[in-house]
DNA sequence: CCAGTTTGTGCAGTAGCTGTACAAACTTAG
DNA sequence: CTAAGTTTGTACAGCTACTGCACAAACTGG
């Protein structure tokens, strides 16, 4: 179809798996040749590399599709059943979420548990039982998505806000109790790279996306195929961005900051539901959408409130992104399905250039975009140079 | 010194091309092997390549700077004299300036022409009559900075709202008139490139830069050696960032945006000074700084104003953009230089995410910037494949 | 003058391709 | 059922852009 231009990995074997891994895993020879743009002759080899090292299969009788008319059938390509995996993993304000992961975005397995307290040490121990749980032979790292931003150097969850920790070297501390490559990411930005090479992303060449989760609000651009991190790591923090110079006030100082206007606790607090546990939100503002659906005007209104702050949040967003994709996830994903209309009113023509179309805006297609992402990102060192980590899975 | 994983070109040619760019078009062997992390047996290759291309010479007895204690002391690398150049243009308000300009950022001739009337044709012909002057043999290419935001894909300045003009297919009118590659580029972001390659950018590894021009204020980033450009070159437009709800109204639509609050017409307004002429307004800037340095009260709190205004824009973008370095240009630069400590209160703490050092803000080092970063522009294609540009010039 | 150090160079070897020629596997027309 | 046409996999030669090694060159200090 289009062209490839999309992004490229340091070598072409890398961008090979990358290709196969955000077609799912299974792909037609000639469909990747297309897509690397290289020759017939090229794809051989890199395949045959690939095959000695065990991580692909080829089925010379597969995709029979036949969207060709006439001509060889192309072999179809898939990654090996016995490929090496990655364990994925998700520290939520009360539970921890661990899943093996292979290339393609398929889940092998996955465990749920709730954490009882907010204890770090609690969390760190549920985590790792977990992890070492679910590893098996050929497992290539772990990846652990936090909902903090997380320094890019040294996996420092730098303010852990909601989890009561205020700066914890989480790496470090995770590293002490596994004995496995451990990377670190913030929830939104894995969550969008999920969505970017998985979900409704997918083909962006600047994704906007912002998320709720159980707290919070964070965001994450994918420019031309990579995170926007900054510096430290800490780049796109949208959620203190002000949309509302008179609204309630925000621990950080400020007032007004889209995160207490939009997340749950804008959504329970315009809906005069402040009565909740922590633990409880998630099914409190369940309830509101419920309600709102059904009719309740305060829950109704509710959600106008939410998507009119959301829409003001992204106005700004737009003209400093140059997105042209915009993804929600979480509940703001919900919110949008639910009150589109006042979101798009907002972002519509905000974008003080408008030369052309409008921005879609869309919902994330991914249920477990957050956990996903953490598997991208323990597979990114397959994608990077998958030579030098098959060779050294070897040894 | 440090670890060079600042920026990488397609290939090792490319960087090293690079590197002896950003040292000013004059390095050791020695040097450029470390930078590149290569060895000297590579270097030695590389090396040929240019030379028998003719974009490098070598000088053996060329560094005698000697820091090392003993050992061979390493040849000069330099760029050629009859090495090819590129033409640099920038199309401002009210005048025009082309350079010559040599790998290395070596001016070698400049000329500027003001524009009498603001017509887009006479600003045209102006403009390709002085390429046309300064065009010498072994001119690769033209690069133009425009006051507007520019796509990428085209060079269609989408708003040069400041010139009256409200979307000009600029690329193509130009290319009627020259049979040269033409590049075109925003202004600010092609100054905050040069500022990273030549100037108080050089090492950041996510720049931001914000300057004011003539009229109207934009700003770029410059992440890991690459401009943040967004899906159609419109990333970063920080102009229309609310700092001020209850402010001046803006043409935009809103009120109180950065843009008019920071840059000359707010320091004018502020300082009382409305009744100019467009073409007057830089003398009349001119004037309120040197009146507040005099002393005078009105014309210093109005810079005062500019200041907290300058460093409320500044919060905003800090958390977004997680810059390690922030440089301002223009008249910016010289506001920062007089109430360095009105930015600094806002900027400093206001970054959510305190973890150590302060990001430094530095004024522009480069007297020519926006000129410069059009060279960078029209240089970019040399830096990316050096021998498919030296070769095509050839036949 | 000699050891010690850093640097340029020649040469053999390798990885990662490209291009060409050809054989294989299909479709449709006759 | 065969022949022509099309697309696809593969073998093989060749090239580019390096890396590594051995060695010579150019300095310093003793």
């Amino acid at each position: 179809m289009g062209p490839p231009a999309q992004e490229r990995a340091r070598d072409s074997l890398g961008s090979l798996v990358l290709q196969l891994h955000t077609l799912g895993g299974v792909a037609s020879r000639a469909e990747l040749t297309e897509r690397l743009g290289c020759g017939r002759s090229a794809m051989g080899y890199l395949l045959g590399e690939l095959r000695s090292r065990g991580l692909v299969s080829i089925d010379p009788a597969g995709g029979r599709t036949s969207s060709a008319d006439g001509g060889r059938p192309s072999h179809s390509v898939l990654v090996a059943d016995d490929a090496p995996t990655v364990v994925a993993a998700q520290l939520g304000v009360d539970s921890v979420t661990v899943a093996r992961v292979g290339l393609g975005g398929k889940v092998h397995a996955r465990v749920e548990r709730s954490l009882r307290t907010r204890d770090t040490t609690d969390a760190l121990d549920t985590l790792s039982e977990l992890i070492t749980e679910l590893t098996a032979p050929k497992v290539l790292g772990v990846g652990l998505a936090v909902p903090s931003p997380v320094r890019r150097t040294d996996g420092y969850a730098a303010a852990a806000l909601h989890l009561g920790w205020r700066g914890v070297p989480l790496r470090e501390l995770l590293l002490e109790r596994l004995p496995l490559p451990l990377a670190l990411g913030n929830d939104a930005n894995l969550a969008a790279m999920a969505e970017y090479r998985h979900g409704a992303g997918k083909g962006a060449t600047q994704l906007l996306y912002l998320m709720t989760g159980h707290v919070g609000l964070g965001g994450a651009v994918v420019s031309e195929g990579r995170l926007f991190l900054g510096a430290r790591g800490y780049a796109m923090e949208p959620g203190h961005l002000t949309v509302d110079p008179a609204g309630a006030p925000c621990p950080c100082g400020s007032t007004g900051c889209l995160e207490v206007e939009a997340d749950h606790r804008g959504l329970l607090r315009a809906a005069g539901r402040t009565d909740h546990a922590l633990h409880d939100v998630p099914e409190a503002v369940e309830e509101v959408f419920k309600e709102a659906v059904a009719g309740d005007p305060r829950c109704g209104a509710a959600l106008d409130q939410a998507a009119r702050h959301l829409g003001n949040g992204l106005a700004s967003l737009i003209n400093l992104a140059d997105a042209d994709r915009i993804v929600l996830g979480g509940t703001l994903g919900r919110l949008y399905s639910l009150r589109s209309r006042l979101v798009d009113e907002r972002v519509t023509g905000r974008s003080f250039l408008n030369d052309g179309g409008e921005i879609p805006v869309l919902p994330g297609a991914l249920p477990d975009s957050v956990l996903l992402g953490a598997a991208e990102l323990a597979l990114q060192p397959l994608l990077d140079d998958p030579k030098r980590v098959l060779d050294g899975l070897a040894r």
